[in-house]
DNA sequence: ATCCAGGATAGCG
DNA sequence: CGCTATCATGGA
C-alpha cells in the first residue's frame, strides 16, 4: 500500500491515539495500524506531515479532526496554571470523530476499568467477533456491528473479561440492532435530547453518554466527568473545599471551560492521568 | 493483601 | 438531591 501525505499542524498522532478516547490502534513500523470505520488504515507522523494508507485523505482528515479550528480552540481555554500545563503537555491532541456504535460499545465496556484494560477488552471483542481486515503486511479487526453482537451468547462476552459489563453490551446491541434507537438520527438532535436518548440504554449513564457525545457526535462542549476529572477538579478548582458533588462539578466545568469544554477536559484528563502519582511521591501535576 | 479503575443503578433519607 | 451498596475483574 502506498503512502499518501497530508499537512498536520498542531497535531500529535501518538498522543491523540493514546489519550483514552480510542483504544484499538497498534504500533506498527514507525506509525500505527488500525481501522477507520470498516477500512484498514495505517498512520504515521513526521513533524507536521501525516502519512497514511488504506483510506482516502478525506476520511483521515475527518477521523482525526484535522479540520478542527485548533488555534481558536486553544485560545478558548481558561488561563489558569493547571490548564496551561495541560495544554502544553497534551499539545496536539485532537478530539477525533469515531463511528457512533464503535464508540458507544467501547465506552459501555469502560466502566470502572483502567484504560489499559479497556484496550484489551476492545481488541479481544474485535478479534473474536469483528471482520478481519488485511492489506500488505497490515492486519486489524473492524469493530463488530450491533447485529453481530446481538447474536452472541452472554457467556461469549463474559469470556472477553467484560464482567458485569457483558449484559449491558449485549442488551444495548440488541436494542440498537432491533431499531430501538437510531444512532445516526441522533446527529441532528440538540445535545441534550441526544443525551437523554443515550442514557435510556442499559449501562449508559451521563458520563458514558458524554463520552459518546464528545468522541462520536462532535459535541465539543460535552464534559465526561470520570474519577480523574473529578479528582483534578477537587484538587485544583475546588481545592480545600472538601467533598464536592458531581452536580456542582458539572455546573462549574461547563461554565468555566466554555464552548470547547470537552477539549479542555481531554487535555486535562490526559495530563492528569499520565503524570499523577501517589501523594507521597510529590510528583502530581501541580507540584512539578 | 488491599485499593482502585474514563460507572450505572436501585434503594434510602 | 445526595449518599450507599452492589456489580466482576485484573492491575498496581
Amino acid at each position: 500500500m502506498s503512502l499518501h501525505s497530508l499537512p498536520a499542524s498542531h497535531f500529535n498522532l501518538e498522543k491523540t491515539l493514546n489519550s483514552g478516547q480510542v483504544f484499538h490502534w497498534m504500533p506498527h513500523n514507525s506509525g500505527f495500524a488500525g481501522t477507520i470505520g470498516e477500512k484498514l488504515a495505517y498512520l504515521e507522523q513526521h513533524g507536521e506531515t501525516l502519512l497514511f494508507s488504506g483510506v482516502d485523505a478525506n476520511s483521515v482528515t475527518r477521523y482525526l479532526a484535522l479540520d478542527h479550528p485548533i488555534e481558536q480552540i486553544l485560545d478558548s481555554f481558561p488561563g489558569d496554571t493547571a490548564m496551561k500545563r495541560a495544554a502544553e503537555y497534551s499539545a496536539g491532541i485532537r478530539i477525533i470523530r469515531q463511528p457512533a456504535w464503535e464508540c458507544l460499545a467501547t465506552f459501555l465496556t469502560s466502566a470502572v476499568k483502567q484504560v489499559f484494560q479497556i484496550r484489551g477488552i476492545s481488541l479481544t471483542i474485535r478479534s473474536r467477533f469483528g471482520q478481519r481486515l488485511r492489506g500488505g503486511n497490515l492486519c486489524a479487526f473492524a469493530y463488530p456491528n450491533p447485529e453481530i453482537l446481538a447474536a452472541v451468547r452472554l457467556e461469549q462476552l463474559i469470556e472477553c473479561k467484560l464482567g458485569f459489563r457483558a449484559q449491558n453490551l449485549l442488551s444495548t446491541a440488541r436494542i440498537v440492532a432491533g431499531g430501538g434507537i437510531d444512532l445516526e438520527a441522533l446527529r441532528i438532535l440538540p445535545t441534550e435530547e441526544a443525551r437523554q436518548a443515550l442514557v435510556q440504554l442499559p449501562g449508559v449513564g451521563e458520563k458514558i453518554a458524554n463520552c459518546v457525545l464528545l468522541f462520536a457526535y462532535e459535541r465539543l462542549d460535552a464534559i465526561p466527568i470520570d474519577v480523574w476529572i473529578a479528582r483534578m477538579l477537587s484538587d485544583v478548582y475546588f481545592k480545600g473545599r472538601g467533598k464536592i458533588s458531581i452536580t456542582e462539578m458539572k455546573a462549574f466545568a461547563s461554565m468555566y471551560f466554555g464552548v470547547y469544554a470537552g477539549y479542555a477536559q481531554q487535555y486535562l484528563f490526559h495530563h492528569w492521568r499520565m503524570t499523577y502519582r501517589k501523594k507521597d511521591d510529590r510528583s502530581s501535576p501541580l507540584s512539578k
